[in-house]
DNA sequence: TTTCAACACTCAAACGTTTGCGGAAAATAG
DNA sequence: CTATTTTCCGCAAACGTTTGAGTGTTGAAA
């Protein structure tokens, strides 16, 4: 067991002084070749890496940056997970995951944490019960202290931060207008409260489509799942006191449970009711009828918000300030749970 | 923009030294009652935090693990995650996610980037290239190195360190046990290549079940996979060609392709032929009809690996080395794609 | 021989902490 | 009133780096 080496033991080692062993490393002029040589030969050797602890205080960055999400086991969140490492890493900075559970006050705490020196910036989503209670000084008093914050999916326009979102109100569009094309004229919309604003954007995208296409809104086929536990049985009951002929999701769980509910009912998918989802995930793929989804491009949504964060890390302090919202476009899906 | 209290900052406001600061504020016996109280409410006020990273420098130890996984898309892996997050949290561990994308290279250099310092110690799972190669200087070498290690899922003799594994083979037999029981005669397997340990494993359980039950063991009944995104078609074939009444499949994705391939030729499930999958995902739980399937509860070994290692850590030196290896037990989860 | 530049290297401070030790002032004892 | 203890605080080193400033030696020019 030999405790990792210093540049003071290959000083020791080789009888010159810390600073002679650094520049030489460093490939100084001040040092002259032959000794240069010699420490190089010696710390090849015997494998010298400096120790990124001491680096990152004396450079006053950490070279890691801190993404904090509400779940973990859940696919949108770990593609973006994927996005955000591949652009990291390309850029030599290390990821720190840490998991809020929708909790506000773990979020409180993951942020405190990871804010005292161990990463340069974060990317965030929030959890829900930030998001419901309206609190943000957490997030704003970190953004005080100059550290980049990136949003990402479930922002709030009170943060000022760069963000990174889908468009939500386009991709339901998409969807509910791909339905109309194909000849649907009662479509159902499976959503959640108004105050995840996912359901609200996606809520909105619908009725938009249907006033675009002179179609009149009819409030019992909209259905607003509250509690996520019970959606199963709520989309059972919406379903068969419901006569549609398309339904559209806006989750691949609310989806599935929609086509259970139909077929149950004695109707096939998508035969007699095309069904459309949002979320283009593992489920989407392999499910029997396959999803026709709105693809959010996590991945995509990921890679952006690691480049917005590095960008502001790395700008020089006197560029100034500015926020962007980047965008990342959806796109519809065709597979087997809509009529082709 | 308030650029971060530092105890020097402290101690200038306050006319003090540094390490009076310090001291106060960890309630020393040697500071007076009254200056350790005006320190503490002045810190208290500007909200001081204490720099992670100059502690990680003066204590040697970051309070930080990382975890190595070979792809995050994937629920087990996700599921581990948040079994050693909780931990980890409970513990006051910091928890930084590296991929190796199952590639060789990135995980010798992800090791080598957080070895330097960034963490107390790893948990891992192997890249297939890895397994493959059989080259594991760059594990040896961290272990030496005196940095604790724990493998899980993918793990391999030659490297000494404290391990969590499931019990493959235990498992499978549990499930092709249970097939038996049902009253099965001619079981189909959908298995791996044998350099993939799981598979390898899950297939002796197969085989060991058969044996003990008295059935022969019929070599065209078994499938090994051995391009993984061929394997669709591969199932089919199997299925088209064999006439089985029962698939054990070693995991979600194997499981759902062959009960498809079992409908489109137009069979039923579990009527006329039950299947059985590993790892219990979201899959599993989702599919119509839902999985039978083999219960990895990767939470469990996220947990447990999180523990072997933040135990290690925080031993006293004294205590003789010794390495564990706790074997998770697997459980059968009955659903709908066995008959009951 | 003196003067100065070039060279090769070391010193010391800094990043933000913690902590053993030493020291001055105040309190107590003799 | 001196001697000793106690109380309270500051100094400095340490963790492992980087880097500007400083120092000593050499060689060449004047």
């Amino acid at each position: 067991m030999k405790p990792k080496l210093t540049l003071k033991q290959i000083a020791r080692e080789l009888d010159v002084s810390i600073s002679t062993v650094s520049k030489a490393l460093r490939d100084s002029s001040e040092i002259g070749e032959d000794t240069r040589q010699k420490i190089k030969a010696f710390a090849k050797l015997y494998n010298y890496r400096p120790n990124n602890i001491a680096l990152s205080l004396k450079n006053r960055k950490t070279k890691t940056i801190g993404i904090i999400i509400p779940e973990i086991v859940h696919y949108f969140f770990t593609t973006v997970i994927s996005g955000v490492e591949q652009v990291a890493n390309e850029k030599g900075y290390n990821v720190i995951v840490c998991l809020s559970n929708n909790s506000f006050d773990k979020e409180v705490l993951n942020l405190e944490l990871l804010a005292n020196g161990s990463t340069d910036g974060f990317i965030l989503s929030m959890a829900k019960e930030t998001m419901q209670k309206e609190d943000y000084h957490h997030l704003t008093e970190v953004i005080n202290q100059g550290m980049p914050v990136v949003l990402f999916d479930r922002v709030v326009d009170q943060i000022h931060c760069d963000k990174v979102i889908i468009d939500d109100v386009i991709g339901a569009k998409k969807a509910v207008q791909y339905l109309v094309d194909k000849g649907a004229k009662k479509i159902g919309l499976v959503s959640t409260v108004d105050y995840v604003s996912v359901g609200k954007l996606r809520t909105r995208g619908y009725l938009e489509v249907l006033r675009d296409n002179n179609v009149e809104v009819d409030e019992d086929l909209i259905l607003k799942i509250e509690d996520m536990d019970n959606s199963e049985t709520e989309i059972k009951e919406f379903i068969d006191k419901n006569d549609v002929d398309a339904v559209f999701a806006v989750n691949e769980h609310f989806a599935i449970h929609a086509i259970k509910a139909i077929q149950e009912k004695g109707l096939k998918v998508p035969e007699d009711v095309s069904v459309i989802g949002f979320t283009d995930g593992e489920l989407s793929k392999r499910f029997i009828p396959s999803l026709t989804t709105v693809s959010q491009h996590g991945e995509r949504m990921g890679a952006e918000a690691a480049r917005l964060l590095i960008d502001k890390l790395e700008r020089k302090p006197e560029e100034e300030e500015s926020y962007k919202t980047v965008i990342v476009e959806t796109s519809l899906v065709e597979r087997n749970s809509t009529k082709s």
